[in-house]
DNA sequence: GTGTAAAAAGAAAGCGCTTAACAAAATAGA
DNA sequence: TCTATTTTGTTAAGCGCTTTCTTTTTACAC
C-alpha cells in the first residue's frame, strides 16, 4: 500500500500553499486562472483524490445516503435500490447500503434490533440523508424503542421512508394505496363472474397483507361473501403460494372458482400447485395477483396483476430528502400514481372477450 | 437538527479529558473501573455516538468495504450482495455499495468509464477493502485504462473480485469454473440421447459466455456436430430465451432435440415461447440450463440446471479480503466447489427412467 | 510617480477524535 | 522514610481538509 498524497504535497509541488489548492478543488473563485491550471495539472498528474473524511469532517456533509431495506433479495426493493442507486449517484452520493434481515425469517426482536443498531452505525457516520425500505416500519405493532430510535434518528439527519406511515413516527413517508390494488384485483376477478375466491400469501402481522386482505374482504362481502378456509397466509414466496394452493387442492373443501395472490411471485407457487394436479388457469381456477414483478409476461400462464408504479417510488422519495438535506420547503406534489390493472392471461378476461365474438 | 453532543461534551459532563474518554469509548485499559463506569454511564445517558470520520481520520481505518456491482437487478448478484452484507455486518463493516449499470445495455465506453468514477469514488473515501462483483471484469477485453485504475486502486487498497482472472490484474480473484458447468449440462442432454442440441443466451464478448459456449462446442463435437443456426445468443434475461426460441420455433430449420439455455432465467422465456406454439418441455424439447436461480423448482417444468455453490462465493471473497485487510498470509484453501448437476423435469431424465422401468 | 480598491495568496484556527509523551499519584520494596 | 515502579490522568500534536482573517500583489485612476 503506497502511502496517500495529501493536499500539503501538492501545496509542496505547486509552490503554494494549502489554502489554495483547497480553493481549486472547490471551485472557489479567487485564484488567478494561471495558478489554477497549474495546481489541476499536478493534481492530475499526481492523481490525488482529497480525502473525504478530511473534508466531511470540516463541511459536516459526507455526499453518502444510507438506504435500510429489510430484505435484499425482494425483487421489489432491489428495484427501489438500483433506481434510488442511480439517481444518487447522478446527483453527487454514494450509498452506504444497510441489510437487517438475515436470512429467512427472524423473530421480531431480533430483527428490531438489528434496525436499532443500524440507526446507531448511520449516526455515527454522519450520512447526509436516510431511505428506509421496509423492515419494522411494515409491522402493524412497532415496539416502542425502535420509535424512539427512529425519531432520534430522524432528529439529526432527514429520514425519508417508503412505506405506509405511522403513527408516533416523525419521518417523510411516501406510500402506495395497498388497500386500492388489491381492491382492484379482487373486482377484476368478481367482474368475470367468479364467487367463490381464495386469498394466499402474505405475512399475517404485516401491513401490506392486513390493508390488502380487508381490501380483498370488503370487496368480496358486496357481491359474495369470503370463506375463511380459503385465506391461507404465509409469506411473500412461490413455496408459500405453492404450499397455499396445495392445501386448498387437498381439502375436503369445495375448490375455488379463483385465487388472490398477494404478489406474483406468490401466484408463481399457485401455478405450480395447479399444474401438479393437472389443472390449469384461468379454465380450471383464474388468479390474480398484485405488484407487477418485472417478467410477469413469461409466466405460464401470463400473469393478470395491478402495477402499483413502484418504479417512481424511489425517484418520488429521493426528490423529497435531496429538498430534505438542502433545508428546501417540502414540495408534495406528483406524487399520485395510481394503481393500475395489467389484463394478461390468468384471469381469463380475454379468453371470455374471444368467445364473446 | 440538534447539535451533535462530541466527545469534549461528554468530558466535560464526566469532569475530565477527553483522552479518558477516549480511551474509555476504546476500550484501553489505563482507566480506573470507577471512573470508566461513570463515563460510559455519561455516554449511554447522552446517547454520544463517536463520530466515524474523525476517527477514520486518525486510525485510517473507516470500518467500511466497497461492493462495485454491475448490475443490482441480477439475482446472481443479489444474493451475492445479501450474503456478503451480513457477514461483514457481523464482522463490524458496513457496505458502500456502487452500482455501474444505469439500466439495460450501456455502451462498452460509457460503462468502463462509470467503473473507473467508482475506482476514484472509492479512493477519496478511504475504504479499508473492495470487492467487484462482475462488470468490466466480465469482459473478454478489458480497456488499458480501467485495468490501471483497478491496479491502482489495489495498490491503496485492498481489492478482491469475483469472477475469472484477467491478465495483467494483480487483485485477488475468486472464481467458479464456467467452461465446467457448461459442459455437464450439454453432457447430460448428450447422455439422454439429444444430438440436435441449440445453445440460448449470454451476451456476446462477456467472458462468461464465451466460456459456457466453448464448453457447449467442444462437448457437443464430441458426440454430434454443432449447427452455428441453432447458436443464439443476446443477454442474460428471459426476454432473450423468448426470442431465441421463437427464432428457431419459426426458422425454416429443422427444430432441436434440445436446448442449452445459459441459465434458468432464460430457460424460463424458452419454455414460454415452446408453450406460445404448442409445445412442452422435456416431452417436445428437452431444456437445461446453467446456475440454479433460486425458485427453479417452481418452474413448469422444474428446470434440470447446475449448482454452481455461487452461494459460498461471497464467504470465500470476504475471507481473503479480511485476511488482506489485517495483512495476513493469505491461505487459499476450502475454496474448491465443484459444480453439480440438478436434475429436474426439464431433460426428461426422470421420465426415462419411469419408461424404463 | 502615488494612492486606493479589488483580486489573489497565505497563515492559522479548528472540525472530533486518537495517542505519544509526559506528569502526578498510588503502590511496593528496602 | 525514601526511592523505584506501576497505575492513572493530562497535555498537546496531528490526521487532511475548509475557511476566516490577514497580508501581499495587481490594476487602475489620478
Amino acid at each position: 500500500m503506497k502511502n496517500k498524497i495529501t493536499i500539503k504535497d501538492i501545496a509542496k509541488l505547486a509552490g503554494t500553499s494549502v489554502s489554495t489548492v483547497s480553493r481549486v478543488i472547490n471551485d472557489s473563485p479567487s485564484v488567478s486562472d494561471k495558478k489554477r491550471n497549474h495546481i489541476k495539472q499536478i493534481i492530475a498528474d499526481n492523481n490525488f483524490q482529497p480525502n473525504m473524511l478530511a473534508r466531511g469532517m470540516v463541511s459536516n456533509k459526507t455526499q453518502t445516503l444510507a438506504v435500510v431495506v429489510s430484505d435484499i433479495n425482494n425483487p421489489y426493493f432491489t428495484d427501489l435500490i438500483s433506481q434510488i442507486e442511480v439517481i444518487s449517484r447522478n446527483a453527487g452520493y454514494t450509498l452506504l447500503l444497510i441489510n437487517t434481515m438475515t436470512a429467512g425469517k427472524m423473530n421480531k426482536d431480533n430483527s428490531t434490533q438489528l434496525e436499532i443498531n443500524a440507526f446507531k452505525n448511520i449516526l455515527e457516520r454522519h450520512v447526509d440523508g436516510v431511505l428506509i425500505l421496509g423492515g419494522e416500519i411494515d409491522r402493524e405493532s412497532v415496539a416502542d424503542n425502535y420509535l424512539t430510535a427512529l425519531n432520534e434518528l430522524n432528529d439529526q439527519i432527514p429520514v425519508v421512508i417508503i412505506g405506509q406511515k405511522i403513527d408516533g413516527c416523525n419521518a417523510l413517508f411516501v406510500e402506495r394505496d395497498q388497500f386500492r390494488s388489491a381492491e382492484i384485483i379482487t373486482q377484476h376477478l368478481l367482474a368475470l363472474g367468479n364467487r367463490r375466491i381464495a386469498f394466499i400469501g402474505g405475512e399475517p402481522g404485516i401491513r401490506i397483507t392486513s390493508q390488502r386482505l380487508a381490501a380483498f374482504k370488503e370487496t368480496m362481502n358486496i357481491y359474495s361473501k369470503v370463506d375463511e378456509h380459503l385465506v391461507i397466509l404465509n409469506d411473500y414466496y412461490p413455496q408459500s403460494g405453492y404450499d397455499g394452493m396445495n392445501s386448498l387442492l387437498n381439502s375436503e373443501e369445495k375448490l375455488p372458482d379463483a385465487v388472490v395472490a398477494i404478489n406474483d411471485r406468490v401466484a408463481w407457487g399457485v401455478f405450480r400447485a395447479l399444474h401438479d394436479h393437472g389443472l390449469n388457469s384461468p379454465d380450471d381456477i383464474a388468479v390474480g395477483s398484485c405488484d407487477a414483478f418485472p417478467n410477469g409476461e413469461f409466466m405460464t400462464p401470463r400473469i393478470t396483476t395491478v402495477n402499483q408504479h413502484n418504479e417512481s417510488l424511489g425517484k418520488i422519495a429521493l426528490h423529497f430528502l435531496f429538498q430534505l438535506i438542502d433545508n428546501k420547503e417540502l414540495n408534495r406534489t406528483e406524487e399520485t400514481h395510481l394503481p393500475e390493472l395489467i389484463i394478461r392471461e390468468s384471469c381469463g378476461a380475454k379468453k371470455r372477450d374471444e368467445k364473446n365474438d
